[in-house]
DNA sequence: CCAAACTGGTTTCATTTGTAACCATTGAAA
DNA sequence: TTTCAATGGTTACAAATGAAACCAGTTTGG
């Protein structure tokens, strides 16, 4: 192995980024297709239908997105008519978005999708295979987010 | 567990992608601080540096990049004089790419930062842990390829 | 042969993204 | 209080991206 060359096949970083990447761009045929949107525009989705109610600087930090981003996502959503917000009793500057009717029914229809999704991905690994990436992940996360 | 709410924090596209994208990220500084270079960039100079020569078409099948990031990276190579490209004899739509002295120079420059930067990430895991994560990211990739 | 389909690579255009500046509001300090 | 730093969120602008059209040049089938 020469000690001067770097293999990109066998380069981690590499590695991840070509297996997310995939993995995300097949997923994202599921929200595109069915309702058009964005990956930060299902990630607010996804946000708001697990938790209820968020600002938008929570549902930065839960989904891992630029404030741009969630800014952008949520008027998009709320031209949809997909969100609300409503403004802070004690903190003008802060908002409570929440979906609505037609906003929840979209991420109850996405649920038993995305879980399909990541079943029938999980379905071609061994048990073992499973179990080594759930760990592996879950350690990596640990060192990157202690820093 | 709710049935119908999806735990994003749990849910491995998501995982993945956010995984990848800090590592990615963090990696990026090194050739973006050093060089300016961008991903597509960065991966045409690791791609022809560890081949030697390569043509755009193969460049973006072993670096997973779309033809046109190939056919910008390559254009901005081009421009630093970091590669040059020959006809082929044969078939004068192809052209065969090599790194110049110059662009050479950097990737040398670049592959101990490179593996520099693994090395660190890994030395934060266990044995084990290490061992699950390439365990777990391969088993992935081997269901991903063949489709 | 020769048209039609295909392939390597580039370009155009619309969309997405990141950075930085920005506005309004709030909290803390003097 | 007044001022100044910090915070929630939006916007403007430049750069990066993807899709599709495109321009050679090449192969294939009739």
């Amino acid at each position: 192995m020469e000690p001067d060359i770097l293999e990109l096949e066998s380069f981690l970083p590499y590695r991840l980024y070509r297996l997310a990447d995939t993995v995300s761009r097949e997923f994202s045929r599921i929200y595109k297709e069915r309702h058009g949107l964005t990956r930060p525009e299902w990630r607010t989705l996804s946000g708001l239908g697990e938790r209820g109610t968020m600002t938008a600087t929570e549902l930065g930090e839960q989904s891992a997105m630029h404030k741009t981003k969630v800014s952008r996502a949520v008027a998009e959503l709320e031209r949809r008519r997909w969100l609300t917000r409503k403004p802070d009793e004690n903190d003008r500057r802060v908002e409570h978005l929440a979906l609505t009717k037609t906003g929840l029914a979209a991420y109850r229809e996405m649920v038993p999708l995305a879980k399909a999704f990541e079943r029938e991905l999980l379905g071609k690994l061994s048990v073992e295979e499973r179990v080594a990436i759930a760990r592996g992940v879950a350690a990596l996360e640990g060192t990157l987010e202690r820093k």
